[in-house]
DNA sequence: CTGACAGGAGTAATCGATTACAATACAAGA
DNA sequence: TCTTGTATTGTAATCGATTACTCCTGTCAG
């Protein structure tokens, strides 16, 4: 009934067709060297009529090009990470394709992906690891493929591979600042996991600047895991005592957690309460109240990072980069 | 300095540090026929010390299997493809990668896309198609690679090949039908691109509903294109004229558009107007107003998507199914 | 004791493209 | 006319794995 499963149109089925050898077909498609005109022409008609697509596994077995990047990240479905993927197809050509996994934050899921993702099929890596394979990791760059980390940067492979990672320290830094200079009395802070490099730095910053320009303010710190449940939890726990003047969620899932339950308790975001995020909410304007955030642009992040494949692919040996990207403030008032 | 670019361990150097020919070392790998024991301790030795990852390319080229499969949505940053992915991710297996591109709903790079795609990199592909592009997918699907539809069916591929697809009419007809209930007496709908199957369906179901419990209600309809900015041309274009008592956006980029539009000329949501959306905006708990909205369950969708694939990877010459997934109906409330 | 058969391992063909090298034709210069 | 060079095209090796076949060895029924 159906033609599936039909053998496919190969290149010398191609070649019979035009009368060349598969050489010359090979050239043709490939511009790879000079073909006479009659020639390039009846191949061309070959291949339309024919309906031929070269298969690509035999020409990455040959080439050992693979026109494909891999990228794994801790969960797709986090819009942050979705913005960097479309940055980076923003500049990538279309003939690359994007081999998409995600870790779940499980480093031995992460293992078995990079297991198979080396398995030359890609031509470069893009990771924000879930941390604990570095030396995975440090293989799969020497071994062949070049990894770009993106977002979380291990100590132990900083300045070994590429890197496109936030300034998470400066932008923790300005935020906490431009809440103190509201002039607030006492603060709520809500971490990630220290595990997480960015939320190590992000916390470092936050008491860098309170150390800095306010020292006498009243910290309470309460330590989430990026969650939005633990940003919950994390209000449940300041409100056992006086609710702190401001507080400040040092991830935007935290934060949506946090503001929901402070929203449940009755508070005005704004009024009763002033509110930071690291990251910007979506759909917050709908909400219309204040709030106060590090404005990250992971498309932009994204597109930067594509620029940094395209590099690392033209040049295997070119220097290691490590670009550390400052991030904007935001606020959003009713 | 570097080792990049040292030639890869092929499966001959495997056979040779373990003293064995391929073929056995091919045989302990895949387990394809029994093989003493101690040879195999040889080979998986020698596969461990050397380090050994088999090349993908090579594989496939033989076996004609990629071990891939293919996504094509008409944009990955939307939370909605990628909450599909990610229900696909969850039942495909570990060893299975995931090649994704977003067409950006534009149907000449889709066809582009779709070309690269089909040059037998993946075992099947999971299309929500921009459209246009009926006869490629046709091509593709007999040619040899399974496609399976999801989202949107164009009338000439329904029961060519396997679908999943919401049942956007009795979605919208049941959204219409719970706000006919509560009385109104106008209602301004704003529709999606007609081209799109989904934007028709959801017309009809409206319009059904209309006509079978509220035949006499005053309907006024705007023509949007999906995106946020036609949900706020479509509100100024009502407010021309006195405001219904209702509004229908007929997906949520369209009713943020609208609901943010409507709460800048000052109306309270819930109160002065009722609003209704073809699936949920996100974090709108926070905004804490009433919304009457289609709970699109992308997820669950994802994950049925995945099994459909996993049945058709079994036997190509299953017979064609076609999903259709009934959403259910939710409401925020203050 | 012999032929049949099965288990286990090796040899070499194969997948479909690219490309080094060889071969050919033709034109220009000696 | 002969040499040399250039422009095209073809031939066949190659990439790394899988697998059809072949071969060897030992077991067992007759």
């Amino acid at each position: 009934m159906t033609a599936r499963g039909r053998r496919n149109i190969t290149i010398k089925d191609v070649a019979r067709y035009a009368g060349v050898s598969t050489a010359t077909v090979s050239r043709v498609l490939n511009g790879s060297s000079p073909v006479k005109d009659e020639l390039v022409e009846r191949v061309q008609h070959a291949v339309t009529t024919l309906g031929y697509h070269p298969n690509a596994a035999a020409r990455t077995l040959k080439t050992r090009k693979a026109n494909a990047i891999g990228i794994l990240v801790p969960d797709i479905s986090n819009p942050y990470f979705m913005q960097i993927i479309k940055g980076i197809e923003d500049v990538m050509a279309l003939d690359f394709s994007l081999l998409m996994a995600s870790s779940d934050e499980d480093s031995n899921k992460e293992k078995k992906l990079l297991n198979v993702l080396s398995e030359d099929r890609i031509d470069c890596l893009v990771l924000a690891t879930a941390g604990g394979n570095d030396e995975v990791i440090r293989t799969i760059d020497e071994k062949g493929i070049p990894v770009v980390l993106i977002d979380r940067l291990p100590e132990s492979l900083a300045n070994v591979m590429d890197s496109v990672v936030e300034d998470n320290f400066w932008s923790a830094y300005e935020l906490a600042q431009s809440m103190i200079n509201l002039g607030i009395k006492s603060l709520g802070i809500i971490h990630g996991p220290m595990s997480a490099s960015t939320a190590y730095q992000r916390a470092s910053g936050c008491m860098a600047a309170i150390r800095q320009h306010a020292p006498r303010l009243a910290v309470r710190e309460y330590f989430g895991d990026f969650t939005l449940e633990s940003g919950e939890r994390a209000v449940e726990h300041f409100l056992q005592e006086d609710a702190p003047e401001a507080i400040i969620a040092l991830n935007n899932l935290m934060a949506v957690g946090a503001i929901s339950k402070l929203i449940k308790h009755g508070f005005v975001i704004g009024k009763d309460i002033v509110a930071g995020s690291y990251g910007a909410i979506e759909n917050y304007l709908l909400f219309g109240s204040s709030l106060r955030y590090v404005e990250q642009e992971p498309r932009t992040l994204g597109k930067l990072t594509g620029r940094v494949v395209q590099r690392r692919l033209e040049d295997r040996h070119a220097e290691v980069v490590s670009h550390v990207v400052k991030q904007q403030l935001g606020i959003t008032v009713k």
